[in-house]
DNA sequence: CTCGATTGTAAGCAGCTGCTTACAACGCTA
DNA sequence: TAGCGTTGTAAGCAGCTGCTTACAATCGAG
């Protein structure tokens, strides 16, 4: 045991649990719509320690999407980054990958946070890219994480029924169906 | 003639003006980022008309997407309201149609903004789901207008090239395309 | 013209926002 | 144990938010 659960003042812990809170609810409700006193309240943290950590809230917002968004990007292999989000998406609650909701809830906002989206998405959409020799790869690329997107946004935000509460199999195999024509490599 | 221009007094018009600068700002920000401050100073009219004749900022936002989310659903034949909604979306700024955007930008939003955007939602998708005779009309339906969502989400929200930047034709045919196999009717 | 309702204006309220400051408690090192 | 940098706390600031109120200008009906 090498951590003491008793110990009043640690800066890393701290430091820690205000990036898994501002994790959590920057994906709950998106970056406009969560406060720096929700995030360090959740933390169990003094909200000035959070600007004294990272500076300001955009700075860990940064910080959050750097961690998560580049998490299932590194552990997945090319050929399965579709299928492995779209599946990890349509999970229950507990494990879903919040890279996409994140970026998703915080569509609305500008400054460093536009950016951090549109950095990671264009990796997402780099390694889609290499999944089909067409010469328009990178279109067909950026389509396939829109149909990732926007099937988040009806599910998750806009709960749209059916697809809202549909059998993650049944929407498996009718994405995937279609874009057999977008991403498969030519024979 | 029947309207002067020089009238100082005009209730109907002042009303129009609001609803047609919450129309522009709404859909260039979203519900959250818009102020009925901006509202009123760029409708030339005083903020305190907005609360008079709508009530509140949701109601006012109720107005809107309940007027420009239903124009070119009325105004459209279903069998051409997927790639209509598609190529509308894809079109130069001035002309396209905003209830997308709105919708999109507007998303992180709770309440009756929410609401509203569920509503018309499933407006658009009972349309598309009378396209196929499948049992699971309706699931398709929601993936296509999750597809379209989605663009409109990276292209005009993200700005991720090369999407936002590409041929209206390229992305029609290859969306298109894709979706054949989701939205025709068996034969 | 008179007067009451309609339309427009200015000011302000209470609450929230991101962020800062002044200060106290703590714990490591010497 | 003395001293000092680190960690935590409480209070507050200026600015913005949706919304309300009190009041002035204007109009049309009688």
């Amino acid at each position: 045991m090498s951590e003491q659960p008793g110990r009043r003042r640690d800066a890393a812990a701290t430091r820690q649990a205000l990036l898994d809170a501002a994790a959590k609810l920057f994906a709950e409700r998106g970056f406009d719509r969560t406060t720096v006193r929700d995030i360090a309240k959740l933390a169990g943290a003094n909200q000035s320690l959070l600007f004294r950590y990272f500076g300001s809230k955009e700075a860990l917002f940064e910080a959050v999407i750097a961690r998560s968004g580049r998490e299932q990007l590194a552990a997945t292999p090319p050929e399965r980054l579709f299928s492995t989000s779209l599946r990890s998406m349509l999970a229950p609650e507990g494990n879903r990958n919040r890279a996409l909701e994140t970026y998703l809830r915080s569509s609305g906002s500008d400054g460093v946070a536009a950016a951090i989206r549109h950095e990671v998405g264009r990796e997402y959409a780099g390694v889609l890219a290499s999944l089909t020799d067409a010469p328009d790869a990178e279109l067909r690329a950026d389509l396939a994480l829109a149909w990732l997107m926007g099937i988040a946004l009806v599910r998750e935000i806009s709960g749209l029924e059916p697809l809202a509460g549909a059998d993650p199999d049944d929407i498996c195999r009718l994405v995937l169906a279609a874009t057999k024509t977008l991403l498969e490599r030519s024979e």
